[in-house]
This record gives C-alpha cells, sequence and structure tokens, in this order.
DNA sequence: CACAATCTATACCGATCGGTATAGTGTCGC
DNA sequence: GCGACACTATACCGATCGGTATAGATTGTG
C-alpha cells in the first residue's frame, strides 16, 4: 500500500470515531507511519485530505445510485433499487458513511460540513429528478418532488445511523417494511 | 442579564453555527465580554459548559415530552401531541436544536457525543414506553417499541433538519401528513 | 553517467488550544 | 471595622493546532 492510501485509510478511521475536528494532522500521520511533509505534499491541507476521502467513496456511491435511479414507469421498483444501493454501500463503507452522517448534520458555517455539503446535494437532485418523472403518471404527487427526496433520504439515513449503532440489522425484511410505509405516504 | 447567561447564551450561538470542537474558549470569552476565569468559575470547564446548555434547555423539553407521551388508550392523539412538542420546541430554540441535531450524529468516541448522548437517550425512553404500553390494545405491534421509538424520532428529526435549513414549514398539514404515513406503518 | 521530477524526513514556524496561578474586586453577615 | 465569600481581571502555562523551509533520498529518462 502506498503512502497517499495509507493516510487515506488512517485518516477515514480516525474521522470516523473522533470526528474531522477532533483529529489532528499529527494524530494522522503518526498513526500512518508517515511524516507531516508527505500528507502536505498529497493532499495540500487538511481539507483537501477531506475532499480526497469524498471523491474516493462518494463518487462510487453516486454513480450506483444515478443506476438505480432511473425511472422504467415501476416507482416501487426503483425505491427498492435505491435502498439497496443505500444500505450496501453504508454497509460495505462503514466508517465512510459514519463521517458522511456526521457531516451532514454538522454546522453549516465549519469547514467540513462546506466540502461535505457539495457532494451530499448531488443524491438529492437525483432522487428529486426521479420523483418528478414519476409524478407524470401520478398526478397526486406534484410538486411534492423536493418532500419526497428529502423524506426518503432522511428515512434510509435514519435507519442506517441505526444500523452503525448496532440498532437494526439491515435485511430485506426491514427495507420491505420501510419502503412500504414510504409508499404509503406518496399514494394515498 | 449576569455573566453567567452572558456565556451561555454567546456559547449557544457559536456552538450552533461551527460546532463544539470548532468554537474555542477564547472566542466566547471574547464575544461575552468577559474573561476566561469567570468563565471557568461558573462551568468548571468546556464540557461542563456543554453540559449546562444541555441542562438549560433539554430538561425543559423532556419535562414536555413526558406530559405529551401518557398514553390514555388513543395512540393517534398522543402521536400528534408529541409532534407538536418536538416542533414547537425546536422552533422556539432552534440554536439548541441545531446543537442537538449535530451531537446526536457526531462521531461516537466525540467529547461532545457523549455529553448529548446521556440526555438525547431520555426521549427515547419516554417513547418506548409509551408504544410498549400501547401495544396492549394494538397487538401487532408487540416487540416493535424500540423501531417504532427510533423510526418517530428519526422521522420528528428530519422535519426539523429540514425547517432548520429553510426547506420545509413545520405547519399542521405537513404533521398530519407525517403522522398519518407514520401510523400506516404501526397498524399495517 | 547526469539531470529532473517525485517523494520523504528533520526541524521548525506563529497561532491557538484548554486551562490556571495570582491578585485583586465588590458585597455580605458580624 | 472585620473576615468570608463570590466573582472577575492580568498574565501566563505547556501542549497542540495547521502548515512549511530546507535538504536528502529515490526514481525514471536522456
Amino acid at each position: 500500500m502506498d503512502n497517499r492510501t495509507k493516510i487515506l485509510q488512517c485518516a477515514l478511521e480516525l474521522f470516523a470515531v473522533r470526528g474531522y475536528d477532533g483529529v489532528g494532522i499529527q494524530e494522522i500521520v503518526d498513526s500512518s507511519g508517515i511524516t507531516k511533509p508527505t500528507l502536505y505534499h498529497y493532499f495540500g491541507n487538511k481539507e483537501g485530505l477531506l475532499t480526497a476521502l469524498f471523491d474516493e467513496y462518494f463518487n462510487r456511491f453516486t454513480l450506483k445510485l444515478r443506476d438505480a435511479a432511473v425511472y422504467d414507469r415501476d416507482l416501487p421498483d426503483s425505491l427498492d433499487k435505491i435502498f439497496s444501493v443505500y444500505t450496501d454501500f453504508a454497509k460495505t463503507n462503514s466508517s465512510f458513511y459514519s463521517i458522511l452522517l456526521a457531516l451532514v448534520f454538522a454546522p453549516p458555517q465549519s469547514r467540513a460540513y462546506q466540502v461535505a455539503v457539495r457532494y451530499a446535494a448531488e443524491p438529492f437532485v437525483i432522487l428529486e429528478s426521479l420523483f418528478i418523472q414519476a409524478a407524470q403518471d401520478h398526478g397526486n404527487m406534484k410538486n411534492r418532488h423536493r418532500l419526497y427526496a428529502a423524506s426518503l433520504i432522511g428515512m434510509m439515513n435514519n435507519f442506517i445511523a441505526l444500523h452503525l449503532n448496532g440498532a437494526v440489522e439491515l435485511n430485506g425484511k426491514l427495507k420491505k417494511r420501510a419502503l412500504h410505509q414510504f409508499m404509503y405516504g406518496i399514494f394515498s
């Protein structure tokens, strides 16, 4: 593993458990076994390190989400795929998702939030677009796409947060129940 | 306004916009117009300042929530009251609720999280107890009280977060829609 | 071989971090 | 007038913060 990857890996784990502001550069380079100038060579500054983490993980996620969120006139099927993309990603990248969750709810003027929000906006746009298309087939959904996208993301994040705390298992049964409940709010 | 209150007020505003870790003691005392020893006289250390904020705001909230969450064999009515308690509190104490939201999703090993989680557990217990009682009248709810409590809190926090970002208005119509959807998941 | 480019380590920077020792204040009951 | 107490200011502490100047090592290329 090269030094760049080592740094990213250690930063990921440290940020996940103690937060971006709570971890100093010195601690990252110590646990990586490298030194400061090496880190600054690759990432420029602390914010660049966080940005690199998001580039590494979030872009992969967005690609999968875009695939799942194409509308083929079967909204329940699309939602099912989307839910799976979220939970699969959160399960296989739990440390990164912990960071993501913390930053999405972080104070708006913190540096870390401003990095995260640039990325977190994309899934919202993707889901919003899905609901706009679906509204052509479901008249009562009109003009609620923003609320639907936000509610769906919020619900999934909530279950993922519970999962990360060990409170629930993200299995097919939970997915079915959650989506069933969500769709009731849409179609009724 | 005495110095103690001045400090609490300034700390509240600063923590809300830049986070607990992102705000230094020096900045708090500067904007309060007092000096460090005064702050440390009242609060002991930085963590004590955060604890004092939670004592000031969260305990008031918990009292109201306990009132709303008594079960009188009308679950929809209880949920309606609970929703109002949450949204009313969030609206009149938006800075504090921003801090609360950030800390609930903060990394588990951060100091701030460990303070917040001691308080945040109480509403969960209160709501859990409500669902346990309600299960006596609704057989299909058995053994799901933890999931119900977590889902309800998650949903309300999600709407409150949207409200704090200016995305939605927390009015009666939203409450009705949200609870309607939530109860569908319970009673079906 | 020489040269440039990439990468890494030693040592250091000023600023800020949370926290405190000391020395006062003012206001009480006595 | 008195000590006791709650409160506040000046000045300072070691540690850590994010970041860098300088130089040495390594590597691919001519």
